[in-house]
DNA sequence: ATACAGAGTTGTAATCATTACAACACTATT
DNA sequence: AATAGTGTTGTAATGATTACAACTCTGTAT
């Protein structure tokens, strides 16, 4: 189901975007890494292969796929955005303890009230806030 | 069912949050411009009828307000927090022409998927985004 | 080959919301 | 009148994001 490289390296073409080898890394990164990295964590981490890598660049990066609808901002945190390559539909749940990022299913579709039949919607996100069981447990130990 | 100025004067004394001038002064604009403002909106309006007030002090208002949960935080936008005095679940468009940003109702609690039961939810944002039939009427009769 | 154009990358500087912090003001109590 | 505690103020720092101009790379036409 979740898209392969192969499948968003066509896509990236299918879109006229051109398949330079830092896009392509970014790319790669996030289908390899699914943690909702930040865009700091996609910096780091592309520096060892590419150590001429701007920041600039993974900026400009993932503004493009963004735009071209392959990957997703999730702006749950205050200060920094998290990108997730799965466009699908789903909630995110951030564990306030740990800062983890958690996917859960939701019919988000199933939620479109009356009164919004007028607006087009293009983007639809539901983000929890709380503790994840692990943290909840270790909180338990303490007390 | 909207509180009014004195219940909320009122929940201030009873989780002993001092009712000073300032705090009053913001939490009564909140009541009155339900619009979902923004610190900066708050800090100017405010400033004409207090000149000497500071951004700090509705950063800090606003702050103790959200940990006492009379007010909820909306971080729909990428870079500004907004700011609600309706602390009940509802969903908010942001309609991406305008800016504006609707309230509309949602059952959020029905969402909560099985995955989920093991964890703690303290707070739930439900976030769409889109046009409004204003704009959208008006892009009509552009093209 | 060489020159050129367009796309992509890089690094630095600016922007701007938010936070940290220290000094000041205000209130109430003794 | 002195003091303690709470709240306010202004300035400086922080840190993610953006703007921008210079540089590189690739392919094409001469």
């Amino acid at each position: 189901m979740d898209p392969t490289f192969e499948d968003l390296r066509q896509e990236l073409k299918t879109k006229n975007i051109g398949l330079s080898h830092q896009r392509l890394k970014v790319l790669e990164y996030l289908a390899q890494n699914r943690c909702h990295p930040t865009v700091d964590q996609i910096y780091t981490e592309l520096q060892k292969d590419i150590p001429t890598l701007s920041k600039t660049t993974v900026y400009n990066t993932l503004r493009i796929l963004a735009e071209a609808g392959l990957v997703k901002v999730i702006s749950i945190e205050d200060k920094e955005c998290r990108f997730d390559i799965d466009t699908e539909d789903h909630g995110h749940f951030k564990c306030e303890s740990c800062g983890t990022i958690f996917d859960f299913p939701v019919d988000i579709d199933s939620l479109i009230p009356e009164e919004l039949s007028n607006f087009k919607i293009n983007d639809k996100n539901v983000y929890f806030k709380g503790l994840c069981p692990g943290c909840l447990s270790n909180k338990k130990e303490i007390n």
